[in-house]
DNA sequence: GAATGTGAACTCCTTCACAGCA
DNA sequence: TGCTGTGAAGGAGTTCACATTC
């Protein structure tokens, strides 16, 4: 038919991309006792605005109460369950250079909902090799590991000439979610969705900032 | 009292934080021997589109030849100024952990414009230990180290308990732009630039694109 | 009284259509 | 003819103002 790719239910994009702060931030409330928040509260902790928060929540529908705030308890339920976090995510790591490795150890993905599961490398000297309790697997192994592990995500952390190669196998894999460290733009078929994290442009992009501006009075606002 | 925040040379900041890939395509192309350069391919290297490419640059000046293209080492110049990609700039890192370690040995920096020129942690353990070239420094060398070598960018890899006293310690050294790596919200004095990068936040927002989605009756709208 | 939820205004970004120039 | 540069239109996201509910 007509419709194309639509996030679920109609939640904007800029929306979606914050709900996670949103989480943690609750999740740390939580930690701290704390079972009623206010929407003012909450969006200090997260770094916005009360109203961005509170319309971005409207996206999920009425979960607070006017007057007294939200319960801390039932929106994490909520941002998790609109999240899709009911269940840990099974994740691959490709590269196991300085940043594959770090990933593929960052304890962190744990207990966000995801699950290191697989780790691959190019290199005979690292097939074999431990990394955070998973042995790397060859490249030839990819397609049919992934596929047999059921890989939600695909995590590529080669170097940028690779990318394209390695994104094609988690393809060909059933992989439908990408996060992509190569500084490399990457061509995936409709339905594969992918987010890039690149380090030389966000310090790029600082350093531009950095400079030596002026022109008028400014104000400016970090973020 | 005009001015708002203003980038430098109101350049919108979509567009600013486009340009280093644009310069990473075109270095790609200058290193294939390639010359010129047309908005078509570029963008498509680039992952945008023509007409998206051809208005970032507009706003650095008109720098292309109508009916032939770009001139790749003129239009590398350009961006480099634009950037403020003369020198390199001295990057710290703080916190050795996983990720803190794969970034003070990544080689991508040094060939990006940065340096890699102090690293610290909390941990007495790791202090002292060389990685990448550089020995650990202790916490409490961070401001008088920073201050004396005139660190542009810190960045912050430590767990998100002690980002906000290691953003303070920073802006005390004179520091005005700080990545970070930590999954916490920096409040920064005016004049301070931030950007975050957020591990489990680009994992939980594909996780959300990656499920079944649809609810009810669908929807039309291309996105 | 206090804080949420939301239409409407506003600002920012992207895309279109085409003028301008080699 | 071919491809860039750009005003104008269109869309997306944010902020405002205030009605709404406890």
């Amino acid at each position: 038919m007509v419709g194309a790719a639509v996030t679920r239910r109609d939640i904007p994009a800029a929306t979606v991309s914050r709900l996670p702060v949103y989480l943690r931030a609750l999740q740390d409330c939580a930690r701290r006792g704390v079972t009623r928040v206010s929407s003012e509260e909450l969006a200090a902790r997260a770094g916005v605005r009360p109203t961005q928060l509170r319309k971005d929540l409207s996206h999920l529908g009425s979960h607070g109460v006017r007057g007294v705030g939200y319960d801390v308890a039932r929106l994490i339920a909520e941002l998790s369950s609109a999240l899709g976090l009911h269940h840990a995510w099974p994740v691959a790591v490709v590269g196991m250079g300085n940043l594959g490795r770090a990933l593929a150890a960052y304890s962190g993905f744990a207990t966000e909902g995801f699950h290191v599961v697989a780790l691959f490398d190019r290199d005979p000297e690292v097939v074999g090799e431990i990394i955070g309790g998973h042995a790397v697997l060859p490249m030839s192994e990819l397609v049919p590991a992934a596929t047999r592990l059921g890989i939600a995500i695909g995590v590529i952390a080669t170097p940028a000439g690779s990318a394209q190669d390695v994104a094609d196998a988690l393809v060909s894999a059933g992989v439908r979610a990408i996060l992509n460290f190569a500084p490399a733009a990457l061509s995936l078929p409709e339905g594969v969705t992918s987010r890039s994290v690149d380090l030389a442009t966000e310090l790029h992009v600082l350093a531009f900032m950095r400079q030596p501006e002026r022109v008028g009075t400014d104000v400016g606002r970090a973020g």
